[in-house]
RNA sequence: GGGGUGGUAGCUCAGUUGGUUAGAGCGUCUGCCUGUCACGCAGAAGGUCGCGAGUUCGAGUCUCGUCCAUCCCGCCA
């Protein structure tokens, strides 16, 4: 029997047709005599009737039927008699009276319920154990559908502009800065490792030199790191790099891109550009270099009236060299003592020593540290916070990195629980993308006493930065950009570094990594530059977070058809699972028991 | 590596101060039912309370350990 229409399809104009269809059986109405069965396929349902008085034959075997069995039938499309039409289905006009019903399988019971209300409170282990069934949900379907459209935009829109798409290795050579890698052992070389690619970062740039000027490519990308609602052991990136192209050329390029999947998946029209904003502004604002700018409760910065301050824990903070930051959690004074005691835990994972807040109840100031502060102090607080009854201030005196990084969090805290109270709305359906730029090309490590390059080694100095590499390269801006999305960063990249020369000072100066070492790990990539590399820039955006944004999910797992759970196991397939004695002998491998 | 939450019927959950035979809804099974659409009605079956120790006359409940899921910190150039 083959299909002639699929089970969205028939309608009051199809009336006196006859139809064959196939799909799982959604739902039994078993009334004793006339049955009716809900036949579900990829487009939707359509209500099939099985009557015995018409068919003995068909109707008893339709009353042997279990959902999810898998079934093709045959009929007259027919109208439903009055009053009996179903107006939440496109399909709800008319049915199919089944004169012929084949029974492909027959199913088992399913172990959850797999409506997307039902399927959604099961717990995620179940879920992806059965993860053929979990995929069968609507809402489940159509995250591959969103995803697999999204695909479709990027492809799309770089093919436009003259992109082509090039593949490159997934067993690449280990590079041991930066994320942890899965070793793959090489059979042929016994003792050698590949290493799967944590992202195309070096085939891309060699692309540039091979002058293939504008590449993208849906990069599969494998890290070894410990994983989260946000991040898998393999995930995609869009990972794109262009030859000749400037800052403005990336923004420009990008939002376009971010334009057309927002109106090709959500119709909605995107307004750029997006807005900029410098991480130093980021971080004094909004404690972060990827701020949630769709709610205020931005810090305020009060190191240089503290510089003098009676008291002695802001004073030494703001002397030093440091920060004093405050933040009003407008209307949040009637937090309770355990959620105070949890911000105070978080103040202090971040190194903070303490939380000194104010809390003004009754035209009053409840707080420990106010007998401190001069009346000078406090009409300057009063006025530069808005404080007003009912609120709550933090302070957070610390390096000004420090500093800033803790009231984050605390903003991002109290923002969740005003939330909760009703008090504060942050729409799910606003769309606050902007560009964080003028990072530092190199941090300070504390651990090593070394420098690191913030983003990665390629980066290219803002170019009047240059002259102050050797002597304060922390002074040194890096050509580099992301993305930020309602608080997430979504995409990163750079200009990259295309003189061989200044990459090598960048290593071996700066960065202090041996020159064997260098040789060693990019001496391909120096050599190369040497050739001819035109200057480019790039940027890779994380994929599934993209499609996960897009379906209002938080979960990057409910975008993967196939994901891994926090352990890094596919509860499905059992991986991973011991392998045999031969194959470990074949790539020289013995492995030890843990103690 | 660390912290939080959870694990009781196929699923989602309740289970009081440690005390009789561990309950509910949904699902499943059986019977009835010819216009339902989450069909309805009647009945039944279904439990290693994650696993292992311990305390106790007695443990789903308390203690310790352990496993799994999930959220977070560390980590993710």
């Amino acid at each position: 029997m083959k299909r002639t229409h699929h089970c969205a399809q028939l309608t009051t104009a199809d009336l006196g047709k006859t139809a064959s269809l196939a799909g799982w059986v959604d739902s039994i109405r078993d009334h004793g005599g006339i049955i009716f069965v809900d036949l579900r396929d990829r487009q939707g349902i359509t209500q099939v009737k099985f009557d015995p008085q018409d068919d003995a034959d068909v109707g008893a075997r339709a009353a042997q039927l279990k959902p999810e069995s898998v079934i093709g039938v045959t009929g007259r499309v027919v109208r439903r008699p009055e009053g009996t039409v179903n107006p939440n289905l496109p399909t709800g006009e008319v049915e199919v009276d089944a004169t012929t019903l084949e029974i492909h399988n027959l199913s088992e019971t399913s172990p959850f319920p797999l409506d997307d209300e039902g399927g959604d409170r099961v717990n995620e282990d179940l879920r992806l154990t059965y993860r053929y069934l979990d995929l069968r949900r609507p809402k489940m379907r159509r995250n591959l559908e969103v995803r697999h459209r999204t695909t479709k935009a990027v492809r799309d829109y770089f093919d436009a502009l003259g992109f082509i798409d090039v593949e490159t290795p997934i067993l690449f050579k280990s590079t041991p800065e930066g994320a942890r890698e899965y070793l793959v052992p090489s059979r042929i070389h016994p003792g050698e490792f590949y290493a799967l690619s944590q992202s195309p970062q070096q085939f891309k740039q060699i692309l540039m030199v091979a002058g293939v000027e504008r590449y993208y490519q849906m990069a599969r990308c494998f890290r070894d790191e410990d994983l989260r609602a946000d991040r898998q052991m393999e995930f995609t990136q869009i990972d794109v790099e262009v030859s000749f192209i400037d800052r403005e050329g990336i923004y420009t390029l990008f939002e376009g891109m971010l334009k057309k999947i927002w109106k090709d998946i959500l119709d909605v029209d995107l307004p750029v550009p997006f807005p900029r904003l410098a991480f130093q502004e980021a971080m004094n604002r909004f404690g972060v270099d990827k701020p949630d700018t769709r709610f205020g409760l931005e810090l305020v910065d009060f190191t240089e009236m503290f510089k003098k301050s009676a008291f002695k824990v802001f004073a030494s903070a703001a002397a030093g060299g440091g920060a004093v930051k405050a933040l009003n959690a407008r209307g949040l004074a009637d937090l309770t003592q355990s959620e105070l005691t949890s911000l105070e835990e978080a103040a202090r994972s971040l190194g903070a020593k303490g939380l000194a807040f104010i809390k003004v109840e009754g035209g009053e100031w409840k707080s420990p540290i106010v007998k401190f502060f001069s009346d000078a102090e406090k009409a300057a607080l009063t006025q530069r916070l808005g404080i007003a009854d009912g609120d709550i201030i933090f302070f957070a005196a610390a390096p000004w990195e420090k500093a800033c990084a803790i009231l984050g969090r605390i903003r991002l805290e109290c923002a969740a629980l005003l939330q909760k109270r009703g008090k504060l709305a942050i729409p799910a359906n606003q769309w606050n993308f902007l560009w964080v730029v003028d990072f530092p090309l190199m941090t300070f490590d504390e651990e090593t006493k070394r420098f690191v390059a913030t983003h990665h080694p390629f980066t290219a100095p803002v170019p009047e930065d240059i002259p102050l590499l050797d002597a304060e390269p922390q002074k040194v801006r890096g050509q580099h950009y992301d993305v930020v999305l309602n608080g997430m960063e979504i995409g990163g990249g750079s200009i990259r570094i295309h003189q061989p020369a200044l990459q090598e000072k960048v290593f071996k100066d700066v960065l202090k990594i041996p020159a064997d070492v260098v040789e060693s790990r990019f001496g391909y990539l120096l050599r190369a530059f040497k050739y001819g590399a035109p200057p480019h820039g790039g940027i890779a955006f994380g994929f599934d977070r993209l499609v996960a944004l897009l379906r209002g999910t938080t979960s990057i797992r409910d975008v993967i058809a196939f994901p891994k759970t926090q352990k890094a196991q596919d509860l499905m397939t059992q991986s991973p699972a011991p392998v045999t004695a031969k194959q470990l002998r074949d790539l020289h491998i013995q492995t030890v028991q843990p103690a």
